[in-house]
DNA sequence: GCCGTTTTCGGCCCGACTGTTTTCAGTCG
């Protein structure tokens, strides 16, 4: 019997957690900074692998992760076939993770760990408040009574640290920052960079980039906001504050004109800035976010003479300098883009405007908040060709989910509108704005998947409906194998034409399916199911890692809202990003489609699957 | 620890701010 078969499988953020781990400790322990850097680096590059690495690993395979050299191959090996890594073991009983934890306090990093430790006999986060309240600190060489102040506000700032922000409320705050800046006199321009700018999922801080003629008048504005509750730092050319409940927020400044280099350095990410300055490096440049200077034999600045710095308006002539095709904001996470960039082969990302219609809507015949006739007229007032109306399913409770005879009352409710619709349109009375092909309210429903395998309504009635998206609320913590079958039903029915939100995880909140997804991904690429990236900011589900995997595999995504009120439709905008951050072009996407178009692939869909 | 159409060894991105310094190291982004 194989030893193996007990061992419960690593998924790729549980390996990616140990190499930071591992990474965290050597910094404590003073390990070369660029060993650190090296786990750090090959951990990332593991939390974005599409290839889930335990199962490729245990199957004798070792697929190519950038960063993942022979060293950390074999641990990879050793995790995914035991569970367990003596390296990483040894190296707790060295460092204790309580040690490791110091890192998080802001102001100190592993230097100061160590001589904490050391010195003091410091061991936990408790250790250090109780060092430093009672003034033990300053009795180490390089550390004051004001290093005891910042460690004691250090702590209490990460016991009150709100979680990450999601898009759509670091979008709210973004806007009113700068509405509140924007009327400083001398200002230019103001705009974010950061992981908002990539729209990552999550962010952590904001970063502001301000041109302006008058920098020390923006300085003092943006540092006595009404919503400033600490200002961490101020320069003449950037300064950083904590808000009140809120996040810390950067705000640098640029000589005007120079925008190229400076948006391309706080955008990031890291890793890509790093890819870049490497290339620049190699062609004899030095690039900073001020611009690129020339470097002599020893590999240093030839002049730090402002004059001689190459700079650019925009970010556009920026990478042109590398030669370079520009490189989307989304893109920018040193996941291939670079190389395609550099080879002319990067992908024409879908945009919103490429969106005809939207597949995925509630109204407040189950769990929505509007009427089907406010949804309607607001997807119609967004230019678009048609919205599909997809109520919750019967055993779907919790959500008023919809009984059959209700499904044939709903069915009448939307003939009535569509012939209004209709009729405005032949008397050229439709709002301006409309799309030019009409608009219609598409019949469908989201079908449940029930925890019994089955789903939620008999075929002849899901043979009725214009388009029906299909997805799993229910018996979540079911095996792998059960919730794989249970979803590979939907996929392989002739009516159901989207897996709505496939991973069912919420962000920060519960974790994805344990589903067999290369399986999915296959199943989905034969039927031609399509792979909903539902575009509410708290599921964004697909992920750009599982989306990029399933355009691999050969499948065919949508990009939803899953609106439950009409402001919700904004939701798109997130779908939209996330698919950009996945590499997805307007052809990988069905609701880039006219309403003709769909409604012929859905029919064509449902023949092929019932002839075969 | 990783990596190589300049290298299998010797590099590995860059600058601002802070604090404790008398010229710089640590931290951060």
């Amino acid at each position: 019997m194989d030893p193996e078969v007990d061992v419960p499988l690593l998924s790729n953020a549980d390996l990616a957690r140990i190499f930071h781990d591992i990474g965290d400790m050597l910094e404590v322990k003073g390990e070369l900074v660029f060993k650190t850097v090296a786990y750090h680096r090959a951990a990332d590059a593991i939390a974005h692998s599409p290839v889930e690495l335990s199962a490729a690993y245990r199957a004798g395979e070792r697929p190519k992760v950038a960063g993942v050299g022979q060293a950390i191959s074999d641990k990879i090996d050793e995790l995914a076939r035991t569970g367990h890594l003596a390296f990483y073991d040894r190296l707790v009983a060295e460092v204790p993770p309580s040690l490791v934890e110091l890192l998080r306090v802001p102001g100190v990093g592993p230097r100061t760990v160590r001589v904490l430790h050391e010195e003091l006999g410091v061991e936990s986060l408790e250790d250090l408040r109780q060092a430093a309240e009672a003034g033990r600190l300053r009795s180490v060489k390089g550390l004051s009574v004001k290093t005891e102040q910042s460690v004691l506000d250090g702590i209490a700032a990460l016991e009150t640290r709100e979680t990450r922000m999601l898009l759509e409320a670091a979008e709210t705050l973004v806007d009113t920052l700068i509405g509140e800046l924007r009327e400083t006199p001398g200002l230019i321009s103001i705009v974010p960079a950061g992981s908002f700018r990539r729209r990552r999922e999550t962010i952590g801080d904001l970063d502001l980039l301000a041109e302006t003629t008058d920098a020390a008048a923006l300085v003092e504005r943006f540092t006595t906001l009404p919503a400033v509750d600490r200002v961490l730092g101020s320069g003449s050319h950037k300064a950083a504050v904590r808000l009140l409940r809120g996040p810390q927020v950067d705000l640098m400044i640029m000589p005007p004109g120079t925008a190229g280099t400076y948006l391309i350095h706080f955008t990031g990410s890291k890793d890509h800035n790093v890819h870049l300055r490497g290339i620049a490096r190699d062609r004899g440049w030095s690039l900073s976010e001020k611009g690129f200077l020339r470097i002599g034999e020893d590999g240093e600045p030839l002049t730090d003479d402002a004059a001689e710095l190459k700079t650019f308006p925009t970010e556009a002539e920026a990478y042109r300098f590398l030669d370079l095709e520009f490189i989307e904001p989304e893109l920018r996470e040193d996941r291939g883009e670079v190389e395609a960039s550099a080879s002319g082969t990067l992908p024409t990302l879908v945009r919103l405007a490429d969106l005809r219609g939207d597949l995925h809507a509630h109204s407040d015949w189950s769990d929505g908040v509007h009427p089907i006739a406010t949804m309607a007229d607001a997807a119609r007032a967004r230019g678009h060709a048609y919205q599909v109306l997809t109520d919750h399913s019967q055993s779907l409770a919790i959500a008023r989910g919809l009984t059959p005879d209700r499904v044939e009352l709903q069915r009448g409710i939307i003939a009535e509108l569509n012939a209004r619709y209709a009729s405005e349109e032949a008397a050229g009375l439709a709002p301006a704005g409309s799309s030019p092909d009409g608009f219609r309210l598409l019949h469908g429903c989201e079908l449940e998947i029930r925890a019994d395998g089955r789903l939620d309504y008999e075929d002849e009635l899901l043979a009725r409906f214009d388009l029906v998206v299909a997805s799993l609320h229910v018996g979540r913590r079911q095996t792998r194998s059960q919730l794989t079958e249970r979803v590979l039903t939907a996929i392989r029915s002739p009516h159901v034409d989207v897996i709505a939100h496939p991973a069912g995880r919420m962000i920060q909140g519960r974790d994805d399916l344990d589903l067999d997804w290369d399986v999915i991904y296959a199943e989905a690429a034969r039927t031609g199911t399509v792979l909903e990236m539902n575009g509410s900011d708290h599921r964004l589900d697909l992920s750009d890692e599982r989306a990029r995997r399933a355009l691999a595999a050969g499948c065919l995504l949508s990009l939803d809202s899953d609106a439950h009120r009409t402001e919700e439709y904004h939701n798109l905008a997130w779908a939209v990003s996330q698919a950009r951050r996945a590499w997805v072009t307007p052809t990988d996407v069905l609701n880039t489609r006219s309403r003709a178009e769909l409604l012929a692939w859905v029919g064509a869909k449902a023949e092929r699957l019932t002839g075969a």
